[in-house]
DNA sequence: TCTTATATCCCGTATTTCCGGTATTTTTCA
DNA sequence: TGAAAAATACCGGAAATACGGGATATAAGA
């Protein structure tokens, strides 16, 4: 019996997969929950076979739960869902390691195979996914930058409107300090003005 | 018996409300769409009592179908079901006549009510939309300004990251009618520079 | 047909951002 | 504790945006 842990938090969606699962006598639903917090406590009593997570969660990003999950349990098989088809998630989710990466509009099916495939060891991606991980020319970037606190806070300010010289007000720092915050942001995100920034913040909810 | 429709793009959604409308015998699920298209061509041919609508669908922003639906089908009872938590989606939904708007992470049994809900002839929103519609000082703004098409050509080439000339060069027109538009979007949005508007425009899928 | 919306173009000025550096002080974490 | 990462600060010049107008042509809708 393959155990299964659900992440997610829509209800809908839980009832969905739920739903799915229970028509296969090889796997066993062991739990479910709707946000991070809870799915870590879980993990920390009872470690499953595969864990289907959501990576749109209300408390912690998805990509940074995969990979402090995939850190602490090497053994735990992790399969991503995501609404996300943009190669930048897709990159950095796989880069943390996980098992399988899933696009929500797959069907069924898909999940039921990236369980086996996940079991046997192996990497699963639904076809869409191979499609936009494979194909080269794709604008966009095809990383997520780490950024700073510091560096998310101006970010956030930029993205509210704010100039530089009104940030520094607000932070109580020097406007050459935001400046240079900017800058780091820019060659971060490899781009030469914070406009082409903030779409792929907000994109990938970094703010 | 309650007729009703779903339209959602994820197969895993479609079970799970097919899965908890099957608990009702009051209720009777006359169809499943994964688009825009497919709904409109089903509801000329027949008309459902209510219509279960995603608001992101891949072909045509769910604002607008709930427009056309709503204007087409005056008699059918639109319930919008949505990720979005912003306001100006929440209100902007809401101003097409929609019968009820309900958040994905609400539970199944919030659907339920809100299909009885208006069948009865009442507006129905969830808990938390409530929340958020009757929240006066919910940042952001909200309303979703209508733009014109060339200012969302506009719009999505700034947030590529081009200059108003390098803008002006690719539509082959003057840096000052490129500069207008900037004008006018900031307008629109009520806002004094470009990067405000982005967020807003990535956020509600203007782009 | 008339009005309105949309798209176009122009100018000057003030403000802001971008870009190229350099450099010190704090934090963080291994 | 010691090195690396993050945050801080500064300068000058070039480039771009924002803001204040005003103006015309054309397409779309009532």
């Amino acid at each position: 019996m393959i155990q299964v842990y659900i992440t997610d938090d829509h209800p809908i969606v839980q009832e969905g997969i739920k739903n799915l699962l229970a028509t296969r006598d090889e796997i066993a639903l062991k739990g479910v929950f709707q946000n991070g917090k809870d799915t870590i406590d879980a993990l920390a009593g009872e470690e499953p076979d595969v864990l289907l997570l959501d990576i749109n969660l209300p408390d912690i990003s998805g990509i940074e739960l995969s990979k402090q999950i995939r850190d602490a349990y090497p053994e735990l098989k992790i399969i991503v869902l995501s609404v996300h088809n943009e190669k930048a998630v897709i990159s950095s989710v796989l880069q943390n390691g996980v098992n399988g990466y899933v696009l929500k509009n797959s069907i069924g099916d898909e999940i039921i195979q990236a369980i086996h495939k996940v079991i046997d060891g192996e990497l699963y991606m639904c076809k869409q996914t191979r499609d936009i991980y494979e194909n080269q020319d794709n604008n966009g970037p095809d990383f997520i930058p780490k950024i700073t606190r510091r560096e998310k806070e101006i970010l956030q300010l930029v993205t509210e409107g704010f100039t530089s010289s009104q940030i520094a007000e607000k932070l109580f720092i020097s406007p050459y300090t935001v400046e240079t915050h900017r800058k780091n942001l820019m060659e971060k995100f490899d781009v030469n003005n914070m406009t082409a920034i903030i779409k792929y913040a907000t994109e990938f909810k970094l703010l």
